[in-house]
DNA sequence: TGAATAGTGTCTGTGAGACACTATTGT
DNA sequence: ACAATAGTGTCTCACAGACACTATTCA
């Protein structure tokens, strides 16, 4: 089957960044507009090629993440989500993604002077709408990354890592409905969430308001896996698979 | 930052399999002996290279799945698990290997006369365990099929796959018993399993045993994802992270 | 005082787990 | 008849969801 002389072949590899944060009550993701060919003048997620032959995976993504959002490494949720390696899916040739998944809490104004200054944060739905389509197979890959994220909200204390430092009960709240575009009951979520063992753990006195009893603030807790999980109501948002 | 005359470097890419089964109640998975350096003699997943450069990852997947384990593509469950690009874990360059994660419900013998005739069925406790160090960082790999493998009981229909076409519901309870590494309720489960929507339906009459009441037949669902989900046993199996 | 938001009490239905019990086979 | 395995009934406890109610702030 294999010549004697026969080598395996060689590829491009690179990462991709799905970055997500909470803005205005909305899922958003940091796209930027690309600058040079293929797909330019379109929007793409962040990323590029390793920078060199020994560089690592994982460094590649921080290093990208940086680059390009202006977010260093630290206490950033970084977390491998897939390869994507179908040929033709880059038409300078076989090109292999490794795409990772970011949440960040911050909500920096579309992100300082940095390499890429045309980062823009753009709301999901409106990303994964047919009305802006993203370059290459990045459609296909955010909408990954949001479905991963839908899923570690249930068992992970990922949500935490859209918030703050510390946070309201209220703020944590928003972030499930914004991920999982639904409505929950503010007073059933209030204790749920602060029956999972190690989830939250209070922090200082409360927060003020617009006009009604401040709230008590939290911060994360122990535990990065939640014991029992979140339930997220069966609902229109999640793909149901027949 | 980038020279003029700056080219992104180009890697090997390879794909590496974790073919779990379920034998003699155990959980078992394929490993081949390696007959060429690096790590020759020692044990390996079952892998390889592109073949050429146009080959998509999910095609070479299965192309390796055929040749070292005879098995071909059809009714295989098959999921890409992760990359793995580390620098240095591969004494012959950089590698990079795209994982898939494959359940098969046969019992070949040691698989029949094939390319690599020297494939093992080896219990995943042994295979994990210090006594038989694996090549590169495939312990890795398999530790991280393993836990997906876990996780995807409880959601998916993921365990019908380790079936036959039709099976019992004490099989299916092997099942979850032998990866979950738990002792569940038989009379428990027998209801839990049939009360999930679109998991198992009948399927012809019942199948005798060894002295006992014949047990109704069974064959997998429509549905590939369960409502609600199986629920595992908070158990020392699972690791918790603290 | 009233609007607004935070937080509590309590009921009800569903489902997990425990386990006694019945059903159907081989020897 | 008895052992062995399949399958059913039923109780109890925990928890999700619904929702009335209390608490604390600002205007």
């Amino acid at each position: 089957m294999n010549d004697d002389c026969w080598v395996p072949p060689t590829v491009l590899l690179a990462v991709d960044l799905v970055i997500l944060t909470l803005r205005e009550s909305q899922l958003q993701v940091l796209l930027i507009e690309r600058g040079v060919a293929p797909y330019r003048g379109s929007l793409a997620l962040p990323g590029g090629f390793l920078n060199h032959d020994q560089e690592d995976l994982l460094t590649a993504a921080h290093r990208e993440l940086d680059e390009e959002a202006g977010l260093g490494p630290e206490e950033l949720h970084l977390e491998q989500l897939g390869v994507y390696g179908t040929p033709g899916r880059d038409p300078r040739g076989r090109v292999v993604s490794v795409a990772y998944l970011a949440v960040t809490p911050r909500l920096p104004e579309p992100v300082a002077g940095t390499d890429a200054a045309d980062a823009k944060w753009t709301p999901v739905a409106h990303a994964l709408s047919d009305a802006a389509p993203l370059a290459f197979d990045h459609r296909q890959i955010l909408a990954d990354g949001v479905d991963r994220a839908r899923e570690k909200l249930e068992r992970s204390a990922l949500a935490t890592a859209f918030c703050g430092p510390t946070f309201t009960i209220v703020e944590l709240q928003e972030v499930y409905e914004a991920v999982w575009g639904v409505r929950l009951d503010p007073r059933n979520f209030y204790r749920k969430v602060q029956s999972v063992d190690g989830f939250i753990v209070p922090a200082g006195p409360t927060r003020r308001t617009d006009g009604g009893r401040p709230a008590r603030l939290f911060k994360p807790g122990p535990h990065t896996t939640l014991h029992p999980p979140m339930t997220r109501p069966q609902g229109p948002t999640g793909k149901e698979k027949t």
